[in-house]
RNA sequence: GGAGGGGUGGCCGAGCGGUCAAUGGCAGCAGACUGUAAAUCUGCCGACUUCGCGUCUACGAAGGUUCGAAUCCUUCCCCCUCCA
């Protein structure tokens, strides 16, 4: 097998992906490029632990926190951000280790996805507006009318999938169903993927462990600083694991104690989720068991052999 | 001591004579996934199970009424509020 352009970390949150890409970077002289949403950000880098300053200093790190949190992050507008990071380095002969675990955007970017032109904001919170006003099932109706395929797909309960729909028909005029048959062509780039799997019991307690920590950290006041500024509800950057239960502290709703239970189950059910995505989505090239005092060990002798 | 309210499946919480193994939410388990993805959605979720509208044990405890009770009555045990 040849030498990968592009070696790929990912796992579950919290399953030692930061760590082990760092390594790997630091070792072969590459740099870190974030693959997850939340990280892209600038709201909350404590919350989405993000790398630390000494991290950062000794390999270069690439899109954390580089997005203001009005603004929305989309798996193609990702995938070009991504691309130009990765070009970079290649320019600069360096090795791009992507590191994340937004599998829907690690497979955008290698596989490829239907071009479709983006549409307005608007378009979508009217589309939400809509689906409050109308119902789920007129709403549904109405966008039979104008994609009947999507609608036959889709649960009828599931509301983002429809508001996508229907913006995409609105904004450019043809159905999203018509825009998806498009396959869009895979990367140029051979990429390598290591996937970590972690033992469940312990990436529970890594989870709770990494919270408690972003707690001594000062979550809490980064969190303040977002809500004293009113931010619009509907910003998708507001979603990281954490946020929505520390406004609801704040605002009296729930005890401190409460809000770190609640996130913390929301984290793990989201790294069950990963890990299903992961299962079935993606074809790592290398799986490293987590926990593993070698991981490091493991992924460079992967490494090694590849370019031998 | 007196007057009320309440004890329901891991938790919260509906039900208030039959169609109730018991609405709903949470948690749990499994799954889906082409542009909001740390998102969104689906299935299962008392036990047993040949997975079937099948059997068993169930709504604080013990009795009772009734063809039939989580739902009515009696007693008892807890909890909460108010008066003293």
């Amino acid at each position: 097998m040849a030498k990968p352009d592009v070696l790929v970390v990912t796992g579950p949150t919290a399953s030692g992906k930061s760590a082990l890409a760092l390594a790997l970077a630091q070792r072969g002289g590459g740099t870190v490029i974030n693959a997850d949403a939340m990280q892209t950000y600038d709201a909350f880098p404590i919350l989405t632990a993000q790398p630390s300053a000494g991290d950062r200093a000794a390999v270069p790190h690439r899109l954390y926190g580089v997005l203001p949190l009005s603004e929305t992050l989309s798996a193609a507008r990702w995938r070009a951000l991504a691309e130009t990071e990765i070009e970079r380095c290649r320019e600069a002969e360096r090795l791009p280790v992507l590191c994340g675990g937004s599998g829907l955007y690690l497979r955008a970017l290698r596989q490829g996805f239907a071009e479709i032109p983006s549409v307005a904001p608007e378009l979508r919170r009217q589309a939400n507006h809509d689906w409050d006003r109308l119902g789920a099932e007129a709403f549904r109706l109405r966008l039979a009318e104008h994609d009947p395929e999507i609608v036959a797909r889709l649960k009828p309960g599931d509301r983002q999938r429809h508001v996508r729909a229907w913006e995409v028909w609105r904004g450019t005029g043809r159905s999203l169903s018509v825009w998806q048959r498009g396959k869009g062509s895979p990367s140029r780039w051979r990429f390598a993927s290591i996937l970590l799997v972690p033992d469940r019991a312990w990436l529970r307690e890594r989870i709770e462990r990494r919270f408690d920590a972003m707690l001594e950290a000062g979550v809490l006041e980064e969190v303040r600083g977002v809500l004293d500024r009113r931010p619009d509800a509907a910003w998708p950057g507001l979603k990281a694991h954490g946020a929505p239960e520390f406004f609801r502290h704040l605002r009296g709703e729930l005890t401190l104690e409460e809000a770190r239970r609640i996130a913390i189950d929301h984290t793990r059910q989201y790294a069950k989720r990963q890990m299903t995505w992961f299962r079935h989505q993606l074809e790592p090239d290398l799986v490293i068991e987590m926990p593993s005092n070698q991981a490091q060990e493991i992924a460079e002798k992967f490494l090694d052999k590849m370019e031998g």
